[in-house]
DNA sequence: TCAATTCTTGCGTAGTGTGCAACATTTGCG
DNA sequence: CGCAAATGTTGCACACTACGCAAGAATTGA
């Protein structure tokens, strides 16, 4: 754990303006705030804030927590029924983003009105969810299966904390559960023939 | 169907921009043209160009065509298995894109490479996916199954075009009936809590 | 303590996006 | 038809974004 004092200042730095961000655009809207704002607000100069991010929406987002490496073996590496395993997957990707509520709800804020944020994060979740559905090949074979089975998931993340969003008085993990009995109703109905339900 | 040279030229003009929004996107790179080359390409003013869309991404991206709304009747009114209704319905959307293939395969180029036209593209999938959540409440009651599958409508939606861009000889039906397969294979994996495949 | 490396900052500049006002075109009505 | 209202186009001015560059400050390792 040797983090090198310039390394820790980066970090304090990065975060000191993402923060700053948040709290501006969450406040007014990140349209209406300057990257000016925003670098004075977190004690640098313009120039160093775009050292830091290339522009006002990425550094609203930040660095979200990818899944897991330990999370995703056990998921492709998994013994048990598939669905529980995902399952498991899920709430300890969850587990992960607890850490961090209020920069979520903050950022939850922004991504409702700024485009281009939606296209920054879209494109981290694209990526976690290519890595992921190459994960699950090792598990499934069928690539289409693999890839299907990683959409169900990111959109379940995404479900999740748009509930979790909506219904102040639900914790991340009940409201996944919420979304997950959703999800496995939905692939009973599309995994049958009949037309119940 | 009285529609007035106003509108048509109003018309023109917006698939004028887009179209030569475009094709210098592919040559060389959404960001890597001006504004000010495409309204020239396109043979208006750079005032103009911002008088029909907001910022080049949106030119690029124009007014995709959403789910038609016979279609999304059809989808909740139906009397079959919700999976035949469902596949039905994807292939009714699909003959929708077929129409402005060349398009569709442009801007899949520009939305590799450009996240805020995917963020605006996401906007629009956003509103889709929620107005088919809406519709699908109609027919299964629990709001949460409702969007899962609308989840899975807009994603196997999203994987067809992605597979068919890939692979060079493949119809956006041909792709999306093997989508469709790796879908309900999914679907009973999850649907099931034995630890088979 | 000193030299290499890295970080911060100001300045200059290309490009984006909008308000405004003048001018042109289309429309609908008498 | 012909004219007034509505709508569309354009140039200009301006605030803001984002980046290259170079000078100078701070941190590192020897």
């Amino acid at each position: 754990m040797t983090v090198s004092l310039r390394e820790r200042r980066r970090q304090q730095t990065a975060r000191d303006i993402q923060l700053a961000t948040l709290k501006l655009a969450v406040e007014r809207g990140l349209e209406n705030v300057t990257t000016e704002e925003i670098a004075a607000s977190a004690g640098v100069s313009t120039r160093t804030f775009f050292n830091y991010y290339v522009n006002k929406e990425t550094a609203a987002i930040g660095a979200p927590p990818a899944f897991r490496k330990e999370d995703k073996n056990a998921l492709c590496d998994g013994t048990g029924a598939l669905r529980n395993d995902l399952k498991r997957f899920l709430h300890r990707h969850m587990e992960n983003l607890t850490k961090d509520e209020p920069i979520l709800r903050m950022i939850g804020t922004v991504l409702r009105s700024n485009e281009k944020a939606r296209g920054i994060l879209e494109g981290f979740i694209i990526m976690e969810r290519d890595e992921l559905t190459e994960h699950l090949c090792r598990r499934v074979q069928n690539r289409q299966v693999a890839a299907a089975l990683a959409s169900s998931a990111t959109d379940a993340i995404a479900r999740t904390i748009h509930l979790w969003e909506q219904e102040k008085n639900l914790t991340l993990g009940a409201a996944l559960d919420m979304v997950w009995d959703g999800l496995i109703e939905s692939s009973h109905l599309l995994a049958s023939t009949s037309k119940d339900a």
